[in-house]
RNA sequence: GGCGACAUAGCCAAGUGGUAAGGCACGAGUCUGCAAAACUCUGAUUCCCCAGUUCAAAUCUGGGUGUCGCCUCCA
């Protein structure tokens, strides 16, 4: 498989540490807020590349954490946890806030069919690997105690910039008003791992440390939970491109200094989700979430299409516009899966050109646009209907679009009496029709759409459904 | 200011040196009492611009332009 890393900024052949076995790592949401969809683009292209290795054939471990401490809206102490706005917003306890939110987090992924992790870990269960990491930082020269805080010093560092080339002095400082820099940092881009010096000493959740009470950096937890889980060799390192500077720049700084030795091979970033306003964000107010689409009557597997016909690589701009285009696009394609008739054994041998299509595609670099252009080839080829069936199902392990599963509802009979008032309504029709009363006929018509029943006049008889 | 990515039809897009896939929308037709659905057909002499390399460039090189992101909150 080829992968485009962010590590050296070229697309390269993927190689794991141990033959057939992935370690891969993702950042997790923190759990101050609900995830808005562009925070989910990154999870399902993600997810899309899990069940692509898997479908390939490799074993894979997919670790995740959930940042429910450390995570500061600034690096510098004016900075106030995350965890804790959200729970003063709400008038909830940190941890109210870290559950409810994780719930709703899984709520969704569960939703738009991402598979949950192997391993989900928050970073409050493991304050112990955290103290243990930064201890041996200390103890070979790679972090030092100032103003009560414990920082890592990136000028031990042969290079620090690992994912371009920028320099110290090239950083301009305080872009955003809101930021104040840290006086206790030696360097410019030294950061925090362990604070005890806090402004805000409501912060709830704190801890006994070799450095007196306090919590963790939001860096560490990364680094840490993922040695945890994956080992000291990771394959793959998941984010979105946000994340790169300086989250996942500071992980591999950690992570190498504490290991001794190259860390994560491959890091793959997605990029963002823009609406007509740019870049979708939390901190700007108004976000979209899941559970809006679906009471705007969307089917969020019509999102996840909407993600898949683009690139993970390339910015996707979210419109209405846009999400109508896929979810036409989506209704038409599980109409005419459903369609196929079942019936029969499937052609495995013939259907092997078309596995062998699919796996090029998301080889290169996981075009799921082309892999989505594969369902449509089935569906167009001379196959016959049960070989398709199983192709697309193949297909679908890693599409996950419920392809197959969703089918068109027939007659909804989950209440019989107004199943029988619409059976009524469509016979007086068809009497009207046969004795030529076209206005009675169409008349009746638009009773039953009022009624939100859609009618489909076939050779065979008349069909009907209720809308959605 | 520094670093990086992206730019292909109305929209989403594929394309990785050999003469522009696919989807949605639009339009035309078949079917139909009329609709809806379904099916068939239709769209870029050209890929942001300008040079260059080459027999051949959307693809490579150089220089621009535009959009977006990062530069201590973000997926």
């Amino acid at each position: 498989m080829i992968l485009y890393n962010s590590l050296g900024q070229t697309k390269q052949e993927f190689i794991p540490y141990f033959k057939g076995k992935v370690n891969m790592y993702t950042c997790g949401p923190t759990v101050y807020h609900y995830a808005h969809i562009g925070n989910l683009r990154t999870y399902i292209m993600e997810d899309v590349l899990e069940k692509y290795l898997r479908f390939a054939g490799y074993n894979v471990n997919r670790v995740m954490n959930i940042t429910d401490v450390g995570h500061l809206s600034s690096d510098a102490d004016t900075g106030e946890d995350k965890m804790l706005s959200g729970a003063k917003r709400e008038h909830k306890t940190v941890m109210e806030i870290a559950k409810f939110y994780t719930d709703a987090f899984f709520a969704d992924c569960e939703k738009l069919n991402i598979k949950r992790p192997d391993v989900v870990e928050p970073a409050t269960n493991c304050i112990d690997e955290f103290i243990n990491m930064i201890t041996v930082l200390l103890q070979k020269g790679y972090a030092y105690t100032a103003g009560g805080n414990v920082y890592f010093d990136t000028s031990k560092l042969d290079t620090y910039y690992v994912f371009g080339n920028m320099n110290e002095e090239d950083l301009a400082v305080g872009v955003r008003d809101s930021v104040e820099e840290d006086e206790n940092k030696r360097n410019k881009a030294d950061f925090v791992l362990w604070f005890t010096k806090s402004k805000f000493d409501s912060q709830e959740l704190k801890w006994d440390s070799p450095w007196g009470v306090g919590y963790p950096g939001w860096h560490i937890e990364c680094s840490c939970i993922s040695t945890k889980h994956n080992g000291e060799y990771l394959d793959i390192h998941c984010g979105g491109i946000d994340n790169a500077f300086p989250h996942h720049t500071n992980e591999i700084a950690q992570s190498e200094a504490y290991l001794g030795h190259k860390w994560c091979n491959y890091w793959f970033h997605v990029l963002h989700l823009n609406d007509a306003r740019g870049k979708m964000s939390k901190s700007k107010g108004d976000f979209l979430t899941v559970s809006l689409l679906e009471s705007k009557g969307y089917d969020p597997l019509v999102y996840r299409m909407f993600c898949l016909q683009s690139h993970y690589r390339k910015p996707l701009t979210f419109s209405y516009d846009s999400l109508d285009n896929t979810a036409k696009a989506y209704d038409k394609l599980i109409k005419k899966i459903s369609a196929l008739s079942k019936d029969g054994t499937p052609d495995t041998a013939k259907a092997e050109q078309y596995i062998y299509s699919f796996k090029e595609a998301l080889d290169n670099d996981l075009n799921t646009s082309l892999g989505l252009t594969c369902v449509y080839d089935v569906l167009k080829s001379d196959l016959d209907d049960v070989t398709k069936i199983y192709l697309i199902d193949e297909f679908d392990k890693v599409l996950s679009l419920n392809l197959t599963k969703n089918e068109i509802k027939s007659n909804n009979s989950d209440n019989n009496e107004i199943n029988a008032e619409v059976e009524n309504l469509i016979a007086q029709r068809t009497k009207a029709r046969a004795e030529k009363d076209w206005a009675t006929a169409d008349a009746i018509r638009d009773k039953l759409k009022e009624m939100n029943v859609v009618l489909v006049d076939t050779k065979d008889g008349i069909q009907w459904h209720f809308e959605n």
